[in-house]
DNA sequence: GTCGATGATTGAAACGTTTTAAACTTGGTT
DNA sequence: AACCAAGTTTAAAACGTTTCAATCATCGAC
């Protein structure tokens, strides 16, 4: 079939070999009822025998939009987003499209980088979970389309979220139906869309002590965790804005020796798989991450397909999901 | 600054508004020196005013090279593999390059369909982790630079791994040590090779029960635990090809009430983030993920800037860390 | 035999860059 | 007054597609 080509090989050495024009060759790859069988037979064998690919760039470059999407979160390690991402590379992929993933890790200067890389690349639109610096507000000047994925953008772009108050209150609601009164919320940044609206949602249940950290990982869980050990009046709950923060709380409190959930409840957020494997099985509130994705690209692509759009908001329900990290003491 | 924008500017535009050839606007972007101050200026002021974003596709059509190499792997969503990509990534950007990530899930189809995009899109180059397709010999006949990122590609490529045989004979031997005897090896389909070089080494430390699972995944793994505890002779030892495999053990185990270490001890493979934190610290062998995929990226720009080039083999020690989860009684 | 009609094929333009060689300024030397 | 060098700027070609209007065959019908 394919022989070992190092000159590329282009559309006209194809026309050339087959004896035919190059318009008579992009017909065959695009509209091959259009063109005569035995001239098709002809131009396929040629393309077969030089191992011709179309150069996507020069497709590009004509028809004026790519055939990629671009997701950027906070932390693609996060299985959260890994999950968001799986579900929009499957309904990108569906439609022949390919998706870009890219981590801002928080910075800021990534991110402008990485946007720009976008605008070059005339990316069909980006799946964005809400940070920090302005980026929604950049790409809706640039106008590139693009889809808020994990919060909302208020009428200016479609989104895809989950209703994070109503989780931050079933999360404090359940701990505080448990007899808890001293509750803590361990939270990444709170300019943070995400984290502010769960804290909103649990105050509406129960008073809060506030613990923030600067990074929603892991170690950031450890470092709020010990912390909370410090605390003069020691909380007997702890509400974490993920599940990431709340397993580093739990390794906090395992190495000092408090016990979970007898001495101390936790609650996180997400439902990542890892939560139902922890330590402790933590409880927590579950989001449907791949559907989230998936139904995010969907917008994106109907968006970038039709001019005229009314942007959506959908909104999925979280769901609380209890293990044993909360159940109350016998 | 920019404005929005809806059809899109070219470096034409900014010629004609700036009253200068295109020529002198590409070398305003491209090579500043080049040009006299005031001209300079007055270009300057026509890009931000235009908001003009220069044609990626545009420029790797003149160029012939894109500024683009692609990642693919089983599952993006195992944190192992989510790891090396961020690695990849922090190399990439560093050279101001994008990366795909993409899964092929093990599905062949959605694999060649990749790269095929990949081929389109004349990537720069590909991280690949072997799969039982042989994509790998794809990429060699289509001429497109590649690293192997954990598997050795025989020559034929450079590739970056871990020493899969010592990893499994670290592991076993570890069981073998405290006092094991009947040791079951939970694995993924052994066409991977990763999963056949780990028994290899595992092998040479003892005999082994293999229990063969489908996908790598905790599912995978909770399926091979139940069929594990109908086993006639019982192991009292299971070594697990990675550690999504190794939870997924823990967590059927901990349905059937078999008790870990007492009844059974467990070790896992990667050390994955969420082994530390699992039900039962997990016993794992440790690969460096983030730096298996600088390396990998680094080897790739490099090969695909200097054609004449020998392929390396970088080839990492792994290590044991012990925990709860493989202890001998006491 | 000529006329359309139909179907297959072709030629050329256009997409937005980069690059190279050529053309145009200056101003200083002879 | 003519000439040169250095410093700027420009015109045009090339990259590989797609598309559209135009041409070319072929054939049945008059």
């Amino acid at each position: 079939m394919t022989t070992k080509e190092q000159g590329r090989v282009s559309i006209k050495d194809v026309a050339e070999r087959a004896g035919v024009s190059i318009g008579t060759v992009s017909n065959v790859v695009n509209r091959p009822d259009r063109v005569a069988a035995s001239t098709r037979d002809r131009v396929q064998a040629a393309i077969d025998a030089l191992g011709y690919v179309r150069s996507e760039s020069a497709r590009h470059l004509r028809a004026g939009r790519s055939r990629m999407i671009a997701m950027l979160a906070l932390d693609m390690t996060n299985p959260f987003f890994a999950d968001v991402a799986h579900g929009a590379e499957e309904a990108a992929t569906a439609d022949g499209l390919g998706v870009m993933l890219c981590s801002s890790g928080q910075d800021a200067e990534v991110e402008s980088l990485y946007l720009s890389l976008f605008a070059e690349q005339r990316v069909r639109g980006v799946l964005i979970a809400p940070t920090a610096a302005g980026s929604v507000e950049v790409l809706a000047r640039q106008g590139i389309p693009h889809v808020v994925v994990d919060g909302n953008a208020r009428g200016a772009a479609c989104s895809v979220s989950v209703d994070d108050v109503v989780g931050g209150e079933l999360a404090a609601r359940h701990l505080v139906e448990a007899g808890h009164r001293r509750i803590a919320y361990v939270t990444g940044p709170l300019d943070l869309p995400q984290c502010r609206d769960r804290r909103i949602g649990a105050s509406e249940a129960a008073e809060l002590v506030v613990l923030e950290t600067p990074t929603m990982d892991v170690a950031g869980g450890r470092d709020a965790g010990s912390r909370l050990l410090g605390l003069p009046d020691r909380p007997t709950a702890v509400f974490c804005a993920n599940d990431l923060l709340a397993l580093g709380v739990l390794q906090a409190l395992f190495a000092a020796g408090v016990r979970v959930p007898d001495d101390l409840a936790l609650v996180g957020y997400d439902d990542i798989e890892f939560a139902a494997a922890a330590a402790v099985p933590l409880t927590s509130v579950r989001r449907p991450a791949r559907r989230l994705g998936r139904t995010a690209a969907d917008l994106l692509l109907r968006e970038s397909d039709d001019s005229a759009h009314r942007h959506e908001h959908i909104v999925y329900q979280p769901e609380l999901v209890v293990r044993r990290s909360s159940l109350a003491q016998p």
